[in-house]
DNA sequence: CCCTTCACG
DNA sequence: GACGTACGTGAAGGGT
């Protein structure tokens, strides 16, 4: 089972080309040029990609390399290196594929000016060990065997194929690696020019360190020395030895290149691999690559063959029956003890909190299950009972005692907490105090895998998954008005179902696991979605301010306007009638009026949508035009003004919607109870309702705004040179087009191509287009012509799009997103259409959620390290972020937000096109654009 | 529970 | 020639 600690391997591959050039034969590349050593360096990063995935594989990888000649060791000492030979003529021309090989194996590739690559390998030590990880330094560097931790921190000699941990450091320096920067000192080094002491080489040195325990100690001793000359030599050359213990120390809190989790690896892409061993006749390479047709699952899924075995993990062990009756109820410290004993020796626990009702802001905790494996899994009840006054409380452990116990476990970076949706768990026990972390999302993770399907909830995975039924939440609290809630529940009943909860949490946790990096998306859930579940459940926590007061005068106003509607209507419609009924509408105007050009729908009904009302309205129908009207003050006032007054949390004062994370089959989110996306803002009327949502006093709304996100990465994705050049220069997008289209930019040209821009991220068909235009299918189709010749990346983009997701199933986004299309083989066309044109779009609208997310999980640390830990995130609509910001930090704040959302790409990945951000505040929403 | 309509990106 | 009239959502109300 993939572990709960990640493991970061760091390759030093500068030092690695330098030995593999003596090692290995002056091969020559497919275009005559000297390729031994990167055949060599090829070789290595294949066999770490493919043999470490195995038991003790990396979670996190990246090459470090040396950036520059002068470091600040030149500085320390003009000699260092000086003396060193440059490197071999046939060498040199090889040091730029270095970078190009790392890039075909997709793997980060890191170098920093003024540090050498040993520094840059410390600071991530040091970062990682921090952060609670294993680190593997792939080198055989002497200087790197300081870093060395039992445990924690070893290195590994890809040639000798040598493991290299306390024990190898002793043998080697007879010193512990703490120590080896002291030996290191009085030896000195030859190769580098680090001075040392003369006439000391390793012995003296190692035996010097060892009697005395360090350098300093050392040079203090002098006196006790025996042998005359090399009491001297310490006495005369005292300063030369500080000085190279200065230069052997690696500098380790240097700021990270690159964020730790930004390393995360992510099995291999094949087409760059490839196309570089292709590109050097790398033959023995490449056909293993093409050769290995026996893992076929992850062929099909696009990954590259190195890494079959986590592909074909073994399913999970016994047992696969769910036993209900085995579940354990806690009452008593002894038992709650040896369960979180158990948890922590496991290294991971499946949990789920149970309330007394879904809405999390206001849910009381009632108990929380866990479960350690496959079957064992406990119920500790904190709050049955004692809201009914005729039954009397169960016995159970108070819920100050339990939350005190759980909270050192919860927080504990070494044991992975799993839950499914655990953005509800992790607000509970943020409520009482408790910041869980590390976790696992197990709907996120089937979200992740499973996105177009199959649906993720706990229930429908475990049917789907165990063939299990798991116990409904009706069968246990009943339904109507006969259900009660949780609390209620007797302990023996409740055990049974919230013990499941926690089972099927973690049996589905060691199903979907293993699985992230066989089909590729450890990537999207590492660095888009598992950061996003704190960010999500402290922003739904936090709600929204809304001025009740000035919704109920909305609402009044709007009532007196439709009941005026509504009396207009009656008497244009010689009648009263339901002027919400579609059908009863229809029949109004197609047959008691008699209007000609009704439309009918699939189900036969009259259309009466806005279109059609709108065409009536322009032919003279003033019916229609009251209906209009009547439709959109009815749904601002019902779905708005009403609804949103109901919605104001009368603890909080403010609106908390929800945010589903597998909401959108794109990757988008969803907001609902109340939606909070679609409040209205193209009407001067609908707008109002925004000025609804206001800060606290003291405080402004700011709104901050991708521009045309989705035409950028539509330009970047399908390679447009206009389009990027465009964007490059702040260009008006839809004016270049209409130019290139038409060639003329007035309002009608402008306004025809921003539709076509439009039609062009949908996925396209000219009868769509037509029908938007208002003009022929031939029209439109010469239009779309038009388009492809003066855009022949867009025509590629779609080709290839099409032709990827009819082989595999699913469209993948630019950090590896998958989006599966059932209906990509349908037989009935329209159906086949209907998800070509969605698997058009899907890697457009997928890429623009993966990069606001990215943008979102940085935000509130990126606000806190610039002082502004009280700014905060409320809401996110697709493109655009809501904050509230203390009054007099708007300046600083919208710098930092402006910051954080165009750089949210990097460095994953790096955008041909600038991501432009315009951030607007005020004191209420409708004032903040 | 399905359909239509309409609010948003 | 038929298909159906752009991608992704959630909420409300009518009708069955």
């Amino acid at each position: 089972m993939p572990d709960a600690q990640p493991h970061l391997y760091l390759v030093d591959g500068s030092s690695y080309i330098f030995r593999a050039y003596h090692r290995l034969p002056p091969l020559t590349n497919r275009h005559g040029q000297p390729a031994g050593a990167v055949y060599g360096y090829t070789a290595m990063l294949w066999k770490l990609a493919d043999g470490l995935a195995k038991a003790e594989g990396p979670t996190h990888m990246a090459v470090i390399l040396d950036a520059s000649e002068s470091t600040f060791r030149n500085q320390l000492y003009d000699q260092y290196k000086a003396h060193r030979p440059p490197p071999p003529e046939d060498l040199v021309p090889q040091f730029p594929l270095i970078r190009t090989a790392t890039r075909a194996f997709s793997l980060p590739c890191i170098e920093e000016n003024g540090l050498e690559a040993d520094d840059i390998i410390a600071c991530y030590v040091t970062a990682a060990k921090k952060a609670g990880w294993k680190v593997t330094i792939v080198s055989s560097d002497k200087d790197l065997m300081q870093l060395i931790e039992d445990g924690v921190v070893d290195m590994l000699d890809t040639m000798n194929d040598r493991r290299i941990g306390i024990a190898e450091v002793h043998d080697k320096f007879g010193v512990p690696p703490e120590k080896v920067g002291d030996v290191l000192a009085l030896m000195g080094d030859s190769v580098d020019n680090v001075p040392g002491v003369p006439g000391i080489g390793p012995k003296t040195a190692t035996q010097l360190v060892q009697q005395y325990g360090d350098l300093e100690t050392v040079l203090a001793s002098t006196e006790e020395i025996k042998k005359p000359k090399l009491k001297q030599s310490l006495i005369d050359h005292a300063g030369n030895a500080r000085l190279s213990r200065e230069l052997v120390r690696l500098v380790c809190d240097h700021p990270l290149p690159q964020p730790l989790d930004e390393l995360v690896l992510d099995g291999i892409p094949p087409d760059p691999l490839r196309a570089f061993l292709e590109d050097q006749g790398f033959k023995t390479l490449l056909n293993r690559m093409v050769g290995n047709g026996a893992n076929g699952g992850a062929q099909r899924s696009g990954a590259v063959v190195l890494n079959p075995v986590v592909a074909s993990a073994p399913p999970p062990p016994e047992p696969t029956t769910f036993d209900r009756s085995r579940y354990e109820t806690v009452t008593d410290e002894a038992t709650l003890d040896r369960w979180i004993a158990e948890a922590r020796a496991n290294g991971v626990v499946a949990l789920d909190t149970e309330t007394d009702c879904i809405d999390c802001v206001v849910a009381k905790l009632v108990g929380v299950s866990l479960a350690t494996a496959p079957g064992q899994a406990c119920y500790i009840p904190v709050g049955h009972g004692g809201g009914d006054l005729l039954s009397e409380a169960p016995q159970q452990l108070p819920m100050a005692l339990v939350m005190e116990r759980l909270k050192p476990l919860l927080e504990d970076p070494a044991v992975l907490k799993v839950g499914h949706n655990f953005k509800f768990d992790w607000t509970m026990f943020a409520k009482a105090g408790v910041e869980v972390a590390p976790l696992d999302d197990t709907l996120v993770m089937s979200f992740d895998l499973d996105a177009g399907r199959n649906p993720h909830g706990l229930d429908e995975l475990a049917k789907l998954h165990f063939e299990h039924q798991c116990l409904s939440f009706k069968e246990v609290c009943g339904s109507g008005r006969n259900q009660c809630t949780f609390d209620q529940v007797p302990l023996d009943r409740a055990t049974e179902y919230a013990g499941e909860d926690a089972d099927v949490t973690f049996r589905l946790w060691q199903r979907l696991k293993p699985r992230l990096a066989a089909e590729r998306v450890t990537r999207v859930y590492e660095l888009v979605d598992r950061p996003l579940v704190p960010t999500i459940a402290r922003m739904e926590r936090r709600g929204v301010k809304v001025d009740r007061d000035y919704l109920a005068d909305l609402s009044a106003t709007f009532s007196t306007e439709i009941a005026a509607l509504e009396e207009q209507v009656y008497e244009a419609a010689c009648g009263p009638f339901t002027i919400g009924s579609p059908q009863q509408l229809g029949q109004v105007l197609y047959e008691r009026l008699g209007l000609k050009g009704g439309r009918k729908g699939k189900s036969g009904a009259y259309s009466t949508d806005v279109n059609e009302l709108e065409r009536l309205a322009a032919e003279g129908v003033s019916c229609a035009r009251l209906v209009l009207d009547w439709r959109q003050l009815t749904k601002l006032r019902n779905t708005y003004t009403e609804a949103l007054q109901a919605q104001i949390n009368p603890e909080t004062g403010r609106v908390h919607t929800s945010f589903s994370l597998s909401g959108a089959q794109t990757g988008r989110l969803s907001s609902n109870d109340p939606n909070l996306q679609n409040i209205p803002i193209r009407t001067e009327l609908g707008r109002k309702i925004r000025d609804a949502f206001v800060a606290e006093p003291g405080h402004v709304l700011m709104s901050a705004d991708y521009s045309q996100i989705e035409l950028r990465l539509a330009a970047h994705m399908a390679d447009v040179p206009q389009l990027k050049d465009a964007f490059a220069n702040g260009a008006d997008i839809h004016s270049m087009t209409a130019e290139e289209l038409f060639g003329t930019a007035d309002r009608d040209a402008r306004n025809k191509a921003k539709t076509v821009n439009f039609a062009i991220l949908y996925g396209i068909s000219s009868w769509g287009l037509a029908g938007r235009l208002g003009i022929s299918k031939e029209e439109g189709k010469f239009i779309i012509d038009r388009y492809f010749e003066r855009f022949p990346g867009i025509q590629t983009y779609i080709g290839e799009t099409l032709a990827f997701v009819r082989e595999h199933g699913f469209t993948r986004t630019l950090f590896g997103r998958k989006t599966h299309f059932a209906n990509i083989r349908a037989s009935n066309p329209s159906h086949r259409a209907g998800a070509e044109r969605a698997a058009i779009n899907a890697p457009i609208q997928g890429t623009s959620a993966d990069i606001i997310k990215r943008a979102m999980a940085r935000m509130d640390g990126a606000l806190a390290a610039a002082g502004l830990a009280d700014v905060r995130m409320l809401l996110q609509v697709h493109d655009e972020l809501v904050l509230e910001v203390p009054q007099g930090r708007e300046e600083e704040a919208a710098a930092v937000v402006r910051q954080v959302m165009a750089t949210a790409a990097e460095p994953a990945v790096t955008l041909d096109v600038p991501l432009d951000v315009e951030v607007g505040w005020g004191a209420h929403w409708g004032a903040a654009h």
